[in-house]
DNA sequence: GAACAACGCACC
DNA sequence: AAACGGTGCGTTGTTC
């Protein structure tokens, strides 16, 4: 029902009985950090969907426009028990969008994409939004506001300097009433509902698990507590320094110009990353290509050319053609930098803690977690692209990573004697697996990246630039005098085929429904439980920071960044602690590096 | 013309 | 017997 001004006490007290409500909101765009708002705000208490309208609208009465003094007394409903449970799907995302009108809401968070993934983990991508959860569970999906907008063009294209497709802004603002009210009603009492669903599988799980599973409920826990951490770390951000981006773009720029005109010169035609290109130019010296893998549709093999292959090549233009892919990536990265970033400077990406199958968060907007580190030698070039990211004024950066994180738990989980006890020796772990099996620490390393990614002895081959034959003779090596390690890939592909699930040391599950995707489970095990690990940590560590100036600003798969107040400098040392202590290990600690970076700009001057 | 597939490249 | 894990985002070419 539509929330008018005169009824609008009585629904406020109705809500305030109810110890689980939905809330979501409609906003003018979907960029909490860049200006837009909300013009609705929609509750459910699971009987009845409220739907609270803040916008004028022509042709609809005054009593349906709620104003600020009304938001400020919804914002009491928001924070009035702090022992209330709230229902939303994308929570961060109307968190934000709230606080931009000076809402918070207190209580526990129960973020249904987050359920969906701890409960479910075996959906596509695309099938943890309402829409296909609700769709699921036998409620359609109602797509009248979507269609509304592109039958009516309520969109804009927007120019972007990063990318040749223009954004497309929809104008969720300018769907006409009748036609907003019950697609969110309906929106509202959907997110409720499946909110209950969610409950119900999660009450089955534990009232089906075995004493010596670990509980779901551990997970639960946890990623409840994250969603306030994320908030929390995506409303500080972090600061971009422009000056250092726009001398970085004109010097990628021009290099690019250079670049472009000597391929043009020589190949007779413009630049462009095209395969056809490829294929023409690097005609006759078919020899040197190295096909791919065959495409999923079609049964094709294409040849790559990728840097890694190209860079045989003879002709020289092979050269410019690398150094031109690289200089565009890098010059797109500080672009990249400069369209996210706000009028203050800083940049909010998002950080989606239930966008991996393993545990692993995904960033976007931008992705804040694939950005150059330019650690080779030589590859130092004036511009580096994290440069462009540098602590807020008063602070310092603390970089705090795992060693090895993912190899260790491995040997934890095997209880792998002989490399424990190298490994606590001081030795690193490629180190440790080359003494123990006689070979080089390349070879070592490349063995252990190729158990834990679970790859074949072809592929495994083809990394050591060696015979299949003796790729295999090199496991059979490790194996001989590692048997622990063995003996777990192996049982854990075991217990994936035959039981169909696995839990990681929190409690996570995951599906192998599918026989021939056996193979991932040791890697999805290993890189989820490091996953959990970090997840862990964050929560302490935002805990251990909630009443000090310092925050958590990144998180980097097995990496925090931390801006550290100058007046509270060393406290990464608890930090650290608190990194290490958050996997119970029996026999081989984690440990953790602590990097400390750049005095912000503002402090230099 | 939009959507999809495939690829390339950055990170862990 | 054999399968190299997890991401986001850009371009290009193909397909509907």
């Amino acid at each position: 029902m539509i929330v008018t001004t005169e009824n609008f006490d009585y629904v406020l007290d109705r809500l305030s009985e109810h110890p689980e409500l939905s809330i979501d909101t409609e906003t003018t765009g979907l960029r909490p950090y860049h200006g837009d708002r909300l013009f609705s705000v929609i509750i459910s208490d699971g009987e009845d969907s409220f739907y609270f309208n803040f916008q004028k609208y022509d042709g609809v009465g005054d009593n349906f426009v709620l104003d600020g003094r009304h938001l400020e007394e919804l914002n009491t409903l928001l924070l009035s028990d702090d022992k209330r449970t709230w229902r939303l799907q994308n929570a961060r995302y109307d968190m934000a969008i709230l606080r931009n009108d000076g809402c918070e809401i207190e209580g526990d968070i129960h973020d249904l994409k987050v359920y969906e993934r701890i409960l479910h983990n075996d959906l596509l991508p695309g099938e943890y939004s309402l829409g296909e959860m609700g769709a699921k569970r036998g409620w359609p999906k109602d797509d009248s506001v979507e269609r509304y907008i592109d039958d009516n063009k309520l969109w804009t294209e927007i120019p972007t300097p990063t990318s040749k497709t223009p954004e497309k802004r929809k104008h969720y603002d300018k769907v006409p009433f009748d036609i907003i009210v019950p697609y969110g009603e309906r929106d509202g009492t959907i997110t409720y509902k499946i909110g209950d669903s969610q409950l119900a599988s999660l009450n089955q799980y534990e009232r089906g698990r075995l004493k010596k599973w670990p509980s779901i409920l551990q997970v639960v826990d946890n990623e409840q507590q994250l969603i306030r951490t994320v908030y929390e770390m995506e409303k500080v951000g972090v600061c971009i320094d422009r000056d250092f981006c726009e001398r970085a773009i004109t010097h990628e720029q021009a290099k690019r110009a250079v670049l472009e005109e000597e391929f043009e010169e020589a190949a007779g035609e413009p630049y462009k990353n095209s395969r056809p290109l490829f294929e023409r130019l690097f005609e006759d010296e078919r020899d040197r290509w190295i096909m791919g893998k065959p495409t999923k549709k079609k049964q094709e093999i294409n040849p790559s050319f990728s840097s890694e292959n190209i860079a045989h090549f003879r002709n020289p233009l092979a050269q410019v053609v690398m150094d031109l892919r690289r200089t565009t990536s890098s010059e797109k990265a500080y672009l990249e930098f400069m369209w996210h970033s706000t009028e203050e400077g800083r940049i909010h990406a998002n950080f989606d803690q239930a966008g991996t199958v393993t545990g692993r968060f995904t960033s976007s907007k931008p992705n804040l977690q694939n950005k150059k580190k330019n650690r080779e030698e030589g590859e130092v070039s004036d511009f580096m692209v994290r440069r462009a990211i540098v602590p807020s004024p008063g602070f310092y950066f603390v970089m705090a990573d795992y060693d090895q994180v993912e190899y260790r738990i491995m040997l934890e989980y095997a209880k792998a004697k002989g490399l424990i006890e190298r490994v606590l020796g001081g030795l690193d772990v490629h180190q440790a697996t080359a003494e123990l099996a006689g070979i080089s620490r390349f070879q070592a390393k490349t063995l252990n990246f190729s158990i834990i990614y679970g790859s074949g002895d072809r592929a495994l081959a083809a990394k050591l630039g060696v015979k299949v034959k003796e790729a295999r003779d090199l496991k059979k090596q490790i194996f001989s005098q590692a048997p622990q390690i063995e003996k777990f890939v192996d049982n854990v592909k075991y217990t994936a085929r035959n039981r169909k699930f696995l839990f990681n040391w929190l409690g996570r599950r995951y599906s192998f429904s599918n026989p021939e995707l056996v193979y991932k489970s040791p890697n999805t095990l290993i890189q989820g439980s490091a996953s959990d690990v970090l997840k862990v940590a964050m929560n302490r560590c935002h805990r251990y920071l909630k009443p000090l100036k310092s925050r958590m600003v990144l998180t980097i798969h097995d990496e925090l960044v931390f801006e550290i107040h100058h007046s509270e400098a060393g406290i990464e040392e608890d930090l650290q602690h608190i990194m290490v202590g958050s996997f119970p290990s029996k026999l081989l600690p984690l440990t953790v590096g602590v990097d400390r970076s750049t005095i912000s700009l503002a402090d230099k001057e």
